[in-house]
Formats: structure tokens, sequence, C-alpha cells
DNA sequence: CTGTTAGCGCATTCAT
DNA sequence: ATGAATGCGCTAACAG
């Protein structure tokens, strides 16, 4: 294992002391353009690379950055991880990927090891962690970001979809055609989201003087097994049901599924929308109906947000909220 | 922003000196109980949390590993990538993600910036540069293994999956099964894992000793679009075809989606194979008959190969083969 | 324009 | 069982 080329190789080679290798490196202070090519030249024949850590000790930022989410194989995650990375890496700095396995110990055990690398920031994704919990653990943090999760009180920053309106569209657009029994397949009860959604779902009602059932809606675990199991139970406790909203696009897809078992015809008997709209939901059949917030944009702009907030600007607009649109495929045209 | 606390700080309230508190840290040497347990109360209290970057720097090793993959939102690598992280957290490490983009260009200045943040190891994925560049970017690096990609000589380690067997087995299913005239959506043109697909294509025939046309191999994007369009494209041109076998699942969703245009049913009309099992292949209808690898088996044992070859193992088993099966469902049964 | 001194936070080596 | 000195590779603040 040959040790890493160092400043003091560069600078023995060339002749000139460290400072001047270091100048070079960073583009700073006034250096003659001819003992910077001479350096230059040095540098590329003995292949030096800064390190970055020892550089990090001196200047307390290493350029790294951590992005915690509770399953990065999930594609909502995945997406929004990459619109992450995609915005950090223009920054110049590099991102820990972390993932919570939806498990809190697991969750406080990744900050923890990204404190002791002393990262510049944390991208915190659908925090699992109580509002106590979470705020304890941003204390002893860096600059943070959340995403998908508020949090009220102090200067953490957050982005996240207006999943209030995400839940009224959905069910808007079925109430006007013609639905008023429509079910709803809730997600996980403690869904900060799956919540909101409710709220949107009821509010749509309301809009119309139409009133829903609370024996309507069921809760169910975030993927295709739970709403299949959900749906199924659903539709066949409450064959008056026309309609279902449904937590995101995996749980819609199951819905799918236990339609087919019912012997149910999709959109002709029940109507589905989903959430989300992951790559997936355009291509089943019946697509599905679905309400899109850009999971990419979402990284992004939380991303950005964070890097702004590392630069400086703590008064930085704290919170930012995508608005979601209606997607009509089949399931629900 | 206030300062990170320091062993110093620990040492000064707990009136020891540095190297006790380094030892309670770390573990090691004998330090009495009782001062243990002060110690290690004033860092709780403290909230202390040691830098791993003040403690790289003189252990020459971060803790940190490299995760290089083209597209981490691609569930091919999304799931790769969590069997790598799974396996690295496991350890102790913490990794970073990298998106090369699919561009060569972008994978270089990945690996460099890498080398920057000193990390200890690389998994390198599906590495798109050529051996030439290959070899020289891996020469700069510390230890590397390589996913999805087969490089010949030196010592690096390598995991992957026997695409030729792939290719073979799905190839001598759709024969089995009367087929003659297959055709073979082969991703892109500088795909490894294509070419020796093609030679399990190839192979199949042999092995009933049949014949295959070159004509009845196309090109395309590793995508759905590039499917379809290819699908589009061959079934247009050679009605004989009776069946697909594809590059991959979203490029055999393509051809299912050029199939419906085309009013040919799956499989009574065309039978169609993909390769991954990626979870959309037993989502869409009919579901997808394909070649599964474990992709995040693959992951965790490019990791766990990785680690050991870290830890100094370096005669440690070079290369990994694991065995694709085929999974059959409606699109070829 | 270039070099010197100092120290970032910690672990290693040697002393006590 | 504990402590003091030294240096990891680099930059910041000064000097010259």
């Amino acid at each position: 294992m040959p040790r890493y080329v160092t400043m003091a190789d560069v600078a023995r080679e060339a002749g000139v002391s460290l400072m001047t290798v270091s100048r070079v490196i960073n583009d700073k202070g006034e250096v003659s353009t001819l003992t910077r090519q001479h350096v230059q030249e040095i540098i590329e024949r003995l292949g030096y690379r800064p390190s970055n850590i020892a550089r990090g000790l001196v200047t307390q930022r290493t350029g790294t950055l951590g992005l915690v989410v509770p399953d990065s194989a999930n594609p909502f995650f995945s997406e929004v991880a990459r619109g992450a990375e995609h915005a950090a890496y223009a920054h110049g700095y590099n991102v820990f990927l972390c993932n919570t396995e939806e498990s809190t110990e697991q969750e406080l055990n990744v900050l923890k090891s990204l404190d002791e690398k002393r990262v510049d920031g944390l991208l915190l994704c659908s925090s699992r962690l109580d509002k106590t919990a979470l705020h304890q653990a941003l204390l002893q943090h860096p600059v943070t970001v959340l995403v998908n999760r508020w949090l009220e009180g102090d200067g953490v920053g957050a982005v996240l979809a207006d999943d209030r309106l995400g839940g009224l569209i959905a069910t808007r657009h079925l109430l006007q055609r013609g639905h008023r029994k429509i079910g709803f397949l809730a997600g996980p009860p403690n869904s900060h989201s799956g919540r909101l959604r409710m709220e949107g779902y009821h509010a749509a009602f309301a809009e119309v003087d139409a009133t829903w059932d609370p024996e309507w809606m069921e809760h169910c675990t975030p993927m295709v097994d739970g709403g299949q199991a959900a749906a199924y139970k659903l539709l066949t406790a409450h064959p008056e049901l026309t309609a279902l909203f449904c937590f995101n696009d995996l749980v819609a897809v199951g819905a799918l599924q236990a339609c087919e078992e019912l012997g149910l015809v999709v959109p002709g008997d029940v109507a589905i929308v989903g959430t989300d709209d992951i790559p997936l939901a355009a291509l089943v059949r019946p697509a599905l109906t679905t309400c899109r917030v850009s999971r990419y944009e979402l990284g992004k702009q939380a991303m950005q947000l964070l890097l702004k907030r590392i630069e400086g600007c703590l008064e930085e607009c704290q919170t930012i909220i995508l608005k979601p649109e209606l997607v009509i495929r089949e399931s629900a045209p």
C-alpha cells in the first residue's frame, strides 16, 4: 500500500515551500505564472491529490453531507436521493447515503455516525423520530434540512409536498366524476403525510356537501401487499364503494390486484387514484391516475436549500412547499 | 455555530490527560474502572463525539467507502446500493454514493473526488471506462471491487452475474416451448453484459441445432422507451418472430407496450422474457418471465469482499460469480 | 510574490 | 495505570 503523495513531496520536488504549493492548489494568493506552471507540472507528474481530510481538520469544513432516508431502494427515496446527490455534486460536495431501515434506533445511529464524520450539513428525509427526539438530535447537528417532515419552532429548513392539497385534488377529481362512495387506503397510522391526505380527502367531500363514512378508511403498510390486503378487505366489506383513493402508488397497485381477484373492472366498477407518480404508475394496466410530486425536484430543492444555509444564509426561506398535480390516466379517467 | 466539543474539553473537565480520554474512547489500554466511568460521564454530559476526520489523519483510515453507480435511481442499482450500504454499515463504515450519469468523464470526476476524500475502499458498479482507462484509474486508488464488470490481470476483486448463463437459460426456455424465431433486444452496443447475454442466446440455439438470424437482434437504450422503440421496429420488420429475449426488464416492459400498440397478444402471439427481475417485473400485466440475479446480494457480497480485502486479505477470493435463475411468469409460461 | 510559524483534533511512542 | 511529547497533511496569519 504505497503512501499517498503529500504536499511536502510536491514542494520538495518543485523546490518551493509548502505554501506555494497550497496556493497553487487553491488558486489563491499571488503566485508567479512561471512557478505556478512548474508546480502544476510536478503535481501532474506525481499524481498528487490533496487530502480533503487534512484540509478539513484545519478549515473545519469537510465538503461532505449526510443524506438520511428510510430506504434508498424505495423508488420514492431513490429519486429524492438522486436529486439531492446531483445538486450536492454540482456544488462540489460528496454525500453519505444512510438508510434507517424505518427504525428510529437505526436513525439515531446513523445521525451519530454522520456527526462523527463531521458532515457540513444534513438532509433528513421522512424522519420517523418524534418531535422531542428530533429536536434533541438536531441540536447536536450542523445545518439541517428536513424533507417530507415538518418541525415547528426553531430554524431548521424543510421541503415538503402539500399532502393535504394532494388528497383534496385527488378526491375532488373522483367527486367531479360522480363518485360519492370513495374508500381511502390510508397507509401507516403514524404517517404524517397520511393524516394530511385524509384531511384533504375530507375537505373535498365538504366542498360538495357530500358526506363520508369513517368505515370507508383502512390503514395499511405502504406497499403493494398492504394495499392489496386492505383493498380486498374494504371492497368486500363495502361493496357500495365505486372508487378508492390510495396512500401511494404501490398501495394503488395492490388495490388493482385486489380488484382483479374480486372480478371488479377498473375503472368501470371501481376507479382508483394513487399518489406520487412513481415510474411504475404509468406502466401498470390500467395505468394509474395519480397525484404527482416530483421526487427528484424534492431532493434537489432540499439540497439547494441546505447548501444555501451552509453558505451562511440561515435566514433563507425556511420552508418550501411543492404543489402536487393530478396526472389523469386510465384507472380514473 | 458553536464549536464541536473536543477531547481536550473532556480531559480538562474530567481532570485527566488527553490520553486517558483517548483510551476510554477506543476501549484500549488499561484504564481503571473508576476513571473510565468518570470520563464516560463527562463525555455523555458534554455530548462529545470523536472527530473521525482528525482520527483519520493519524490512523490513515477514514472509515468511509465510495460507491460508484451509473444511476442510483435505476431500480437495479438502487438495490445493489442498498445491499452494499447495509453490509458496509454493519462493519461501521459510511459510504459515499456517487452517480456517474452514464458519463465516463463524470466517472473520472467522482473517482477523483473520492480519492481526495481518502476513502478506504471503492465499489465500482458497471464502470463504463474502457480497459486502459479503468486500469489507469484504479492505480491511483485504494482497494477496489468491481461489480458487473470484469477486468483481466491484476488483483482487483469482482462480483458479477453470470450473464452468459442468463442468456442461455432464458433462450433455452423459449426454445423448449417450441419457439424458433426469437428476437433479441440487446441493450447498448458497448455493454459487456449485453455481449455475454448474446453469447448465451446463441449458445442456446446451438444446443438444439437451431439457427438464428443476425437480423433478429436490435440494440436499444436500456430503458422502457428504448425497448418499446426497438421492439416495434423488430416486430414490424420481422413478423415471423414469436418471442423476444430482452436485455433487461425495463426493455421488456417497453416490448410489452410495443406489442400492445401492434395488437399482438402476449404471450399468445409473442412471448417475452426479461432480465433482472426488478420489482416492476411482477407487477406489470402480463407479469414478466425473467432471469433473476439478486441485486441486493450482488451489492452485499461485493461489499463484503471489499471489506475483507481492506482488512488485509488481498488474496481473498478475487472473483465471485452469481448464478441467475429463471422466474417463470405470464409473459412466457 | 514567497517562506515561516503555528495549530486543527487526535493516536502513537515512550516515559513515569 | 496515567501522562508528555511528537506528528498526521494541510491552511491561516503573518513575515520578508
